[in-house]
DNA sequence: CTGAAAGCGCTAACAT
DNA sequence: ATGTTAGCGCTTTCAG
């Protein structure tokens, strides 16, 4: 069958110790000894076997990423800069799609994504009133999103509250004061935790501090956060007869579908209505006008994701460590949809990263 | 450690072989036996150690699937497409993004993705010129896309030719004359069979049928095929003065980078120009006006992708049996971009799928 | 229908 | 600095 490391040994006649140990670089292998059995691998074509690796050392050197779905951009961009920064630690990453149902997630949550060395999980249907789920997860596990707060685990998210009061700070920096928001849950029970309910609680905030009423009129109750549902959402609004003079999307698939809807009506952006969404996903770029949003750190994100599961990995099963919370830096960025032709995608920071060790409370 | 077979097989009063029997749903198991061993199983919660399987039986049960990148939606939405087809023959798979230079594809096709039981490739730098490299591939491949053609591996497709001619001759339907192309490529060495030269040929072949003369003037070169890129060109040929009624943009990304450009212009779409697209990505549906396309059969890929590579794999490494070309079957998506406010995602089907059980030519 | 035992390819004691 | 060897957990002959 295949060459395996007794082959390489018995061609530069040494051990399958020392062929063992140039493979994985350890030191003690003298510098002639090593290039004979490298000069054998070129050789012989060998290539270690993963499976007998893995069985051997306990680790694959593969890790699980499950999202909701790929197709949902954000989603698809989050994934891509995860196995970017897997791939600069030589891991390797197995996809998932869980989100189309609760029990999906479930399954995942109880096995990982087969068999690997650890799971970055970003659920969708599953929400903090689950978080009972994590106590049996015996694996290495860090949590992405804000769908579960609070958990026995790891878990890297955004500065939803503060990010949103940001972007709700930059449409009233342009003068707007009717600032409605698209996006809101449907289900109105409180601590969920939600991005939605931390980012609407942003909004509230910002309205505030600027000493603005709080008109219920203006939050718009929308899920799923698809674009038909953003138009959908848009169209009520403006059927609705309140007015408004700018709109922040809870994030930027729905701003996408408002801004069509806003188009269909006549509105002109951001003259008649400022928009802002929040994800900074590519399309935002090149639509016309080009979106302003914010970007809530993915690569930091997908960077800060990969180093705490590997350090999780490298720890064992049963560190005492306690679970530890990180949020991105963020930053707002200004495009056409708020400042008009002068836009350049300017980048304002606001705000820092932030990272506790311990995950009660302060889930904002 | 963790729980193994022998801890089951103890328990059940059974042998181990006994216990590997019913996790493998072998037939000839007492039924009394059987439930007793899935008694074992759950109250030990046993899970089947996958390295060890691995290495034992030759198999993982992991795929690799590598695309250029996520962040380009087109692949995110075929990723997930991929990944779906896969779960269903209970395979995971490893997504490795390896468009961002030749090496990295390169060294992708040297080793697959880790140690997977096969690969499903949709290379971007690699090229026709490139097909002697995989005579060296020795696990199971099939190739997506249309960089690579000719050569030794299975490879799932699109009628890239015959679909252009149908989005051209869709726009041609419309009334339309002076129908400029977007997404050529810049070197125009022949026999590359990119999907730029293929769609551009569907596209030739639409106006030669029709009768209109070629007008080197329309045919505008663009690469890559980003939205910034698409913008760029369009705001090329409109500052060429050069006139046009219609534009089919080689791929949907494209188009949206068009859409911004021709809007800023003040082009109305499609009264002043129609525009079709290419991909049927998600973005296309909510955009203001929505953008037809044409809709390249991407589920049915994955699912024939899949179903081939699994055959590979049970075949094994010394099948004679040919490579394999499937095209998937395509079809016109009208949205308001060529049609105006009466679209309503209405489907025109052009062509079934086709399938050839030898790669020689006919490669469009 | 079930059991015993070999061994997949590798790593890590331990020995030299 | 290198060699010897046990054994990771599973599947799979081969017997019974």
């Amino acid at each position: 069958m295949s060459v395996t490391m007794r082959d390489v040994a018995v061609l530069a006649r040494v051990s399958v110790k020392t062929v063992s140990n140039v493979v994985n670089n350890h030191p003690h292998v003298h510098p002639v000894t090593r290039s004979r059995v490298e000069q054998a691998i070129a050789e012989l074509g060998y290539r270690p076997n993963l499976s007998a690796r893995g069985l051997r050392s306990g680790r694959t050197g593969v890790i699980g990423l499950a999202v909701p779905e790929l197709r949902q951009n954000y989603f698809a961009e989050l994934a891509d800069a995860v196995i970017l920064a897997a791939e600069r630690q030589n891991l390797s990453v197995i996809v998932g799609q869980a989100g189309r149902d609760r029990q999906h997630e479930i399954n995942v949550l109880a096995n990982g994504l087969r068999q690997t060395d650890g799971l970055l999980f970003s659920p969708e249907r599953l929400g903090t009133e689950d978080v009972e789920l994590l106590d049996v997860v015996d694996y290495p596990l860090v949590l992405l999103g804000e769908r579960i707060f609070g958990g026995p685990a790891d878990h890297v998210t955004m500065h939803n509250v503060s990010a949103s009061r940001a972007a709700v700070e930059h449409l009233l920096a342009q003068g707007r004061r009717r600032i409605a928001v698209l996006g809101a849950h449907p289900d109105r029970r409180e601590n969920q935790l939600r991005a939605s309910d931390l980012r609407v609680r942003g909004y509230r905030e910002a309205l505030e501090i600027a000493g603005l009423p709080h008109d219920p009129d203006l939050e718009r109750m929308v899920a799923p956060w698809h674009q038909e549902d953003g138009a959908r959402a848009m169209d009520e609004l403006i059927d609705s007869g309140v007015e408004f003079d700018a709109l922040f999307a809870l994030n930027d698939t729905l701003a996408l579908g408002a801004l069509r809807s806003l188009g269909k009506s006549g509105r002109r952006i951001p003259d008649d209505v400022a928009l802002i969404g929040f994800d900074n996903i590519t399309d935002g770029r090149f639509t016309l006008p080009s979106l302003s949003t914010v970007d809530p750190g993915r690569d930091e994100i997908a960077e800060r994701a990969i180093g705490m599961l590997i350090e999780r990995i490298e720890w064992g099963p049963r560190s005492p460590r306690p679970p530890r919370l990180h949020k991105a830096r963020f930053h707002i960025v200004e495009r056409e949809s708020t400042v008009g032709g002068a836009a350049t995608d300017r980048t304002v920071r606001n705000e820092v990263a932030e990272s506790v060790d311990f995950s009660t409370d302060s889930a904002t």
